[in-house]
DNA sequence: AAGCCGGGGAC
DNA sequence: GTCCCAGGCTT
């Protein structure tokens, strides 16, 4: 059997039971890989079952609005997937009478959907031959046949997606594209892996050259910014203030609290006679409580975050911020931060 | 080509 | 801490 074949046979006998393989329609499918993009299958299988739930068609998707979908989105991170997907499904209720497509070419063209998502939904929906190539698939094809170019450089890229294109199996592209994908993530692991039990480790390059570490090769590490951000807590119990985020910086669209981002953490005092600060609220303020300091981890940033309680209120409301009442909390779509924030004062 | 966009789990 | 996850969009 050949390497590929190899790694079918390897599938049949040990995939998962994952509810996203169940189904040919390229709604469902289309929801299970946007949620998957960048995310392990544990994390979005929740999701995934409660936007089946919510959005059992694509015209269900279609009529929603985005703070709903983002709220439903809240917690998965990468948020413009979700804004994507609101957008994606209008233009398919309007532009194809809500019949998802599923071509490669028609599906290539649709916010949110790349190469791999193309070449994803297309071959699982309707067998279309084409080779899905993501960071699995990089990593199996590395290792095997000992390819050392970087898998995030644009030759790179080429080079993997038309090796991945030569091996396909155009009968059979769906079960190929699975299988290669299952492979890399349960047994041809990042780290550790199972080159013991692996079917087709006599013709692995990394395993008989020993570099299945070194393999697949990446280029750079991402460059991390450090950035604070003092929020303010202004509530009398029933109300409180919120501001909703712009499209430009993280968490885009999504809700936050009034806030002023310092180049430094200060000391509460300090924080309280800045004049970004005092302008805000028209005089000094008054701070009752602070919160100590949460780091929050992103991809390219690394947050200090802190929050204060005052009892001043702004002297105008800036035209994205709004007294939300407090019943109505659990209907904003918040960062994961501002949910550490504020879960336990207003029991969400 | 490079930078940006979250959150979580494995090690 | 570091790496990476069923990647894609913007500049």
């Amino acid at each position: 059997m050949n390497f590929t074949d190899e790694l079918v046979q390897w599938y049949l006998a040990n995939k998962r039971d994952l509810p996203w393989r169940n189904t040919t329609d390229a709604y469902t499918i289309w929801l299970s890989e946007i949620i998957l993009q960048q995310t392990r299958v544990e994390q979005g299988l929740p999701y995934f079952n409660r936007f089946v739930e919510k959005y059992p068609t694509v015209s269900d998707f279609a009529a929603a609005h985005e703070d709903e979908v983002l709220k439903l989105w809240q917690g998965l991170g990468y948020y413009s997937r979700g804004r994507n997907m609101l957008k994606t499904a209008q233009l398919v209720q309007q532009m194809y009478n809500g019949v998802f497509p599923e071509s490669y070419d028609d599906l290539i063209k649709l916010k949110g959907i790349g190469e791999y998502t193309a070449a994803a939904i297309s071959s699982f929906s309707s067998n279309e031959a084409r080779a899905v190539v993501d960071g699995n698939v990089y990593r199996v094809l590395a290792r095997y046949f000992g390819i050392y170019e970087a898998i995030n450089s644009s030759t790179g890229k080429k080079t993997f997606q038309s090796l991945a294109t030569n091996l396909l199996n155009k009968q059979n592209a769906a079960l190929h594209n699975q299988a290669m994908m299952e492979f890399g993530a349960m047994l041809c692991k990042p780290k550790n892996p199972g080159c013991g039990i692996c079917p087709v480790n006599v013709g692995c390059a990394a395993f008989l050259n020993n570099a299945t570490t070194a393999l697949p090769v990446k280029l750079k590490t991402v460059k991390v910014r450090e950035r604070f951000f003092n929020y303010f807590l202004v509530t009398d119990g029933n109300t409180v203030l919120m501001n909703k985020r712009g499209d430009k910086d993280i968490w885009a669209n999504m809700y936050d609290l009034p806030m002023v981002e310092t180049p430094e953490m200060l000391p509460a005092h300090e924080l309280a006679k800045l004049p970004e600060v005092t302008a805000m609220f028209g005089n000094e303020l008054n701070i009752t409580e602070d919160t100590s300091v949460i780091k929050h981890i992103l991809t390219h940033q690394r947050l200090f975050v802190r929050m204060v309680k005052t009892t001043n209120t702004p002297l105008i409301l800036k035209e994205n911020w709004a007294f939300i009442p407090v019943d109505s909390l659990h209907e904003l779509a918040l960062p994961k931060v501002i949910f550490i924030l504020i879960k336990n004062i207003f029991n969400l």
